[in-house]
DNA sequence: CCTCAAACGAGACGACGCGTCTCGTTTGAG
DNA sequence: CTCAAACGAGACGCGTCGTCTCGTTTGAGG
């Protein structure tokens, strides 16, 4: 439908917009504006500044490898540690951190996007971490891996604390308690 | 500043607007016109129909009784079962399901007013979570009840999956294993 | 009961983004 | 070279924004 130059053009200006004027501020003129663009040429493709700014870190974050490392040493502790370090790093990065937050939360309101981040990016992932679980002979992997994951997500999404080595530490003890 | 008169029809007019025209469909115009108040009266209090909704959902919850009523049997394996149970039956009761998801994902988006929830209702739960598992005898109390209740945000925040009978059990069962 | 300032209802106002539309131009596959 | 699809530009009517006046209501202190 949009030709591929006029996608990447508009995938890198909602990029650039967005950092200036946050999610709220971004709007379809000022999008348009931002690319060169037509107004038609967006509602063409997309129907709110969200569905741009959601598809431009999608393919962004596909683009530069969205392949999920977990790391299998053999000691599920020490890998969990480092994984869930990871992870830690990634949702504290100052320079992504609101701006994630942010999208995933005004995320929640459109089923049909949230699915498709479900199954492109965080479905893979926490498949790969439970996989980890399974191959070290944990009963119920699925299930412990929302247990790792779930406080994660909780203390970041309502900022009910900050990420301190040791919270982390006694976060993955716990976890491992409980997957026997 | 605002007379209190003034405050309950706002408060009953957002309640009932909101079930028309949803979190989204909300204005401060329309919201003047539903409580026959003009729109700096609205200004005066609040800055937007969101700040609007979440001042008369913390209203009428603190309203009928926000206490936190914790089980405390003595079987502590009985009372979480029965405390997650009452959780889940109010995450996903019909009628404010939807609602309450969507005004708090809305909500993170404004440190104030996510803050304000935090200190009025959710804190005072988790502390008296936390309470329980303490007088049990739980070393780390307060980091189990996030264990606990992170990943029954988690499911009902991003809807990774539905709260089945069997999930709950064997929820409960991997927290009291970690709780030692 | 009277007074008077604070709070109020009503709505006018210019600004702005919405989503739709037309129109003339560019582009690339056949 | 051709020609339809995609495009850029921007006009359009509409609704909401947040601010602003203006005259009316309200209730506590004299």
């Amino acid at each position: 439908m949009a030709r591929p130059s006029t996608v990447v053009r508009v995938h890198r200006a909602v990029l650039d917009l967005v950092r200036e004027v946050g999610v709220d501020g971004l709007t379809m003129e000022g999008l348009a504006a931002a690319a060169g663009t037509g107004k038609q040429t967006l509602y063409r493709s997309w129907s709110s500044p969200l569905h741009v700014l959601f598809d431009a870190l999608l393919a962004s974050s596909t683009a530069d490898d969205g392949r999920v490392e977990v790391p299998d040493s053999g000691d599920l502790a020490r890998d969990l540690r480092t994984l869930v370090d990871g992870i830690v790093d990634e949702l504290t990065e100052p320079a992504g951190d609101a701006l994630m937050r942010d999208v995933l939360t005004r995320l929640q309101v459109h089923p049909e996007l949230s699915a498709e981040l479900q199954q492109r990016l965080l479905g893979p992932q926490t498949a790969a971490i439970a996989e980890r679980f399974r191959r070290a002979g944990v009963v119920d992997p699925e299930q412990v891996t929302e247990l790792l994951l779930g406080p994660l997500f909780h203390r970041w999404l309502l900022r009910t604390g900050p990420f301190t080595d040791g919270w982390v530490r006694s976060h993955v003890e716990l976890v491992l308690r409980a997957a026997g």
